[in-house]
DNA sequence: TCCATACCTGATAAATCTTATCACTTGTCG
DNA sequence: CGACAAGTGATAAGATTTATCAGGTATGGA
């Protein structure tokens, strides 16, 4: 993923480029769908402290540079996102692939307008199965 | 809401339908929107055990009948439903309404049509400021 | 480049949230 | 109406998340 843009936002909300932030973002840009804890032990290794970790997802998740979902069974999990963006999961291995188009905006100006709400924006998770874990069925 | 569906499909699951469980179903159905800890304290005060509420929304969640969400600011929070839902969410006050429409047919078989996924379904979820909350700003 | 400063980090403790256990109760179905 | 598996409440145990604080470091300006 472009880290380049990853900066650019960081800095454009204020946030200091850390190297433990960029590496929490990483984190879940390389496998999305992962859990805190997940990341917190692997970053772990690498002298990152957890604290660290669970600051560092909030403030990413402020700037909507990591984007909270709650997946299959409850757990909750993120994804690394640059603004916008579509997930597609698997309900099975949990796999979390990115979906590009988005024809959202005018059922988000028809919600705006029967509701009445200042609408800023959505978030749209699919779930099914991959065609991995069909095989395997 | 209509109780009579909701029992309907607890049995099709094979989950009995004590009152401790519609209760936990009414309480996110009253009020859409809401913590666990939120109902916990309510139901507490109702003579319910805080380990069965915990025990309901992930019997009804696992049913379809609870529909798990994360709001801003990274809260967890639960919304009533009776299968397929979208939400709109006051980023503000947290408000939660439920919206009927849905278009996302066509989008669906789309996405898998290219992922190769078996796509089971969707969370939409619609971030706004509720009328309420714009007058107070 | 170097400094000053506000922001950030790591370690630990504390607080909070969630689940496990167990004895008892209650829906469900024959 | 029973029988029995499933569910409940209270408590304890476990897991997750946040607060604290001393020290470190990215950033912007001289």
């Amino acid at each position: 993923m472009d880290t380049d843009a990853l900066e650019r936002r960081m800095t454009a909300r204020g946030l200091r480029r850390t190297p433990q932030r960029l590496a929490v973002w990483r984190a879940f840009a390389e496998r999305p769908g992962r859990t805190i804890r997940e990341v917190v032990a692997q970053l772990h290794e690498q002298g990152i402290g957890q604290a660290t970790v669970y600051r560092a997802v909030r403030a990413l998740e402020d700037a909507g540079l990591l984007l909270r979902f709650a997946a299959p069974h409850g757990e909750v999990r993120f994804a690394a996102v640059l603004g916008h963006a579509h997930l597609l999961v698997c309900e099975r291995c949990g796999a979390v692939e990115s979906l590009e188009e988005c024809h959202l905006g005018a059922y988000e100006a028809e919600v705006a307008r029967r509701s009445d709400y200042l609408v800023s924006g959505h978030t749209l998770i699919v779930y099914g199965v991959c065609p991995h874990c069909r095989e395997g069925a």
